[in-house]
DNA sequence: TATGAATGAGGCTTCATTCAT
DNA sequence: CATGAATGAAGCCTCATTCAT
């Protein structure tokens, strides 16, 4: 029979669905100004039905959060790995990703946007924070490389690698979280050429 | 009699202890997750005290919030006002300001850097919000028109001006946030520098 | 068919294996700190199963109590029931039964040990509550019996037999529990030498 | 003023209806079978009240037991702590001190009678439980002493003295709950009578 | 018959706000 | 004005029970 099998696509589907009123909620109004509730009604379940697939609301949490920070590492990590290749191909990539999966899944982006370690730190066990940490740490050490390698390969001036890395996360969270706000308010999407404005700025100013 | 006087001034140092200690603690945890109870305790007043100064909870917040905006956009029109000033000297001062004022009280600079529409447009009246957006709006419009200025000054590149002006606010707070997190992660501390970088970079990418 | 056979035979030990984890868990936890999902797991069944074979959690809980009582009584009136018997004789085979059936089925004792009218009642109808009143006040009268009978053997002296007999039965109780509650503080069991002791303090108090 | 004195006052009156409620009921029903809402109208308080003086329901449960058990074991040891005496008066004292007491104020002696280590663990921190189990130790090395007199001064045969004050505990709280229940049941109040019958018995038995 | 996902009532607890003093 | 005890709505979570397969 298919049947075990439907039943099984049913009961990913109802997670997905959880997942994805949550994630919408919480990128909507922030961690604690959601309620259970809320979410379950979101996706059409019953509030127990939450606490089958997730411990607490931590858990669902971190759930949406954990596997979002994984993915952005690996296809950051992925894009940049070339190491022939030119160090400002490589960060139009990193822009361009933004660019592009932004707007196709926004809350995809949440966790970087509104990640806030004083808030997150106290819902979490200090092995998991400590893990997100580190998760995005290496997202920072990614992009550190190819700050590196483009002042090896004598594109860019000698800058401090560690801090222009910091300095393209802040830029592209930041801007991220600009246009949200201001699409919000409903003044118009203007991401795409946000950050390509903002990308060639940086361009330009890195280059010897 | 100074005692009028006397009662004033402690009226006034208690609004000011109150207004201070919820400042610090929406700072560091957010609104949602900061108890009247806290505020009261950290104010060393009692609960019903803070109802005699503030209506409520998101009256408080708003308090806070306010003048801070206001005052942040009267320092930054201020000074960026010459006209005749480089505007890449305007934008020194610009960034310059953030790398000073922001140690000396952090939590003044939290409006900006943890701002976030979706969240904060429940706690306000469309009037307050719309309000709120005005403000914010302004300050966009201000370095604005410094970029503006830049270019017909013939320092700057044909850029976008709104766009970059977006882009600097987006930076400036980007980076704010990310030495926020990266500080509470006791990982040192380096806004001074990062923010120095950043505007090299920027104004590096923006002169002709 | 042998089938039909096996079926049963494999629903009655599907029922044994439940009533028997039901049985381990109240008698651990209490009624009411022990959930259906846990009975489920502990006997390796489905919650769903439950409901087949019990309609509800007090009905599950009833059918524990209700045999042992039944039964306690039964074997009790058997053994005391020689009315030729020296009633020191009968008393002593009371305690004896205790000390040596406590060990072998700890939880076949605890609707003794632990009954308390006023939890019960408000878990079963005012009729099985009846029962299960009419069930244990045989068991005083049955000793009641025996005391009497001591009485008019010669061997007791007078002393009100229902009186005497509540104590008995509140002695052997008390027992049980202190030793279950010494034994789970890991502090010894002595359940069999403090029942020997008690008889005998006891039948030396009633002998004339 | 005596307004801060009548404020204490009321203060404390609402402290001793929510305990009196909660004993009640907790006597009644078990820990598990009573909740804070049933309390807190049962007090005619609100919910929340329940919660300023006690900070949990365990908390409120273990204010309530402590005390109790820390009483009696004062009482219990002044009572017979006379080393002059002869032991048979000191036990008597120890009988009538539960015929007198307990209905007076039965819910005061619901700790010992309903005590069940295995139900109460869970609910308090290793420390606490430890600190419970020290109490009840004391309560059975006090008798424990009496009978070591009675028998150093002749009186009472040489029995083993830990088992029999095991047995006088025992004995003492099996018929306080027996009563309890009979009483529950409506079937009249023997207490006293059977109190005074089973000291006798114990006693003669004891005695050489 | 057996399963286990789903339900929703109800339990514990927090907290913004009120109000008598 | 200042206090802090009191309130009760609302939040998180558990669990007995049902039901489609």
């Amino acid at each position: 029979m298919g049947v075990t099998e439907r039943r099984l696509r049913e009961k990913e589907s109802r997670i997905e669905s959880i997942k994805k009123s949550a994630a919408r909620l919480f990128a909507r109004k922030g961690f604690s100004n959601v309620s259970m509730a809320e979410i379950a009604e979101a996706a059409e379940v019953s509030k127990g039905t939450l606490y089958i697939y997730f411990k607490s609301k931590e858990e669902l949490y971190f759930s949406l959060i954990e596997p979002v920070l994984v993915n952005h590492h690996k296809l950051i990590a992925r894009m940049v790995s070339d190491d022939s290749e030119p160090a400002d191909e490589s960060l139009r990539k990193f822009f361009d990703y933004f660019a592009d999966s932004y707007p196709l899944d926004p809350q995809a982006h949440q966790p970087y946007m509104y990640y806030r370690a004083e808030e997150v730190q106290p819902l979490f066990s200090e092995e998991r924070h400590d893990y997100l940490k580190t998760l995005m740490a290496k997202n920072v050490e990614t992009i550190e490389a190819v700050i590196l390698r483009g002042i090896e390969q004598g594109i860019f001036k000698s800058v401090n690698p560690r801090a222009v890395s910091s300095i393209l996360w802040s830029l592209v969270t930041g801007v991220l979280r600009w246009e949200e706000n201001r699409k919000f308010a409903r003044s118009g999407d203007f991401l795409e050429s946000t950050l390509q404005t903002a990308m060639n700025l940086i361009l330009d100013g890195l280059k010897m």
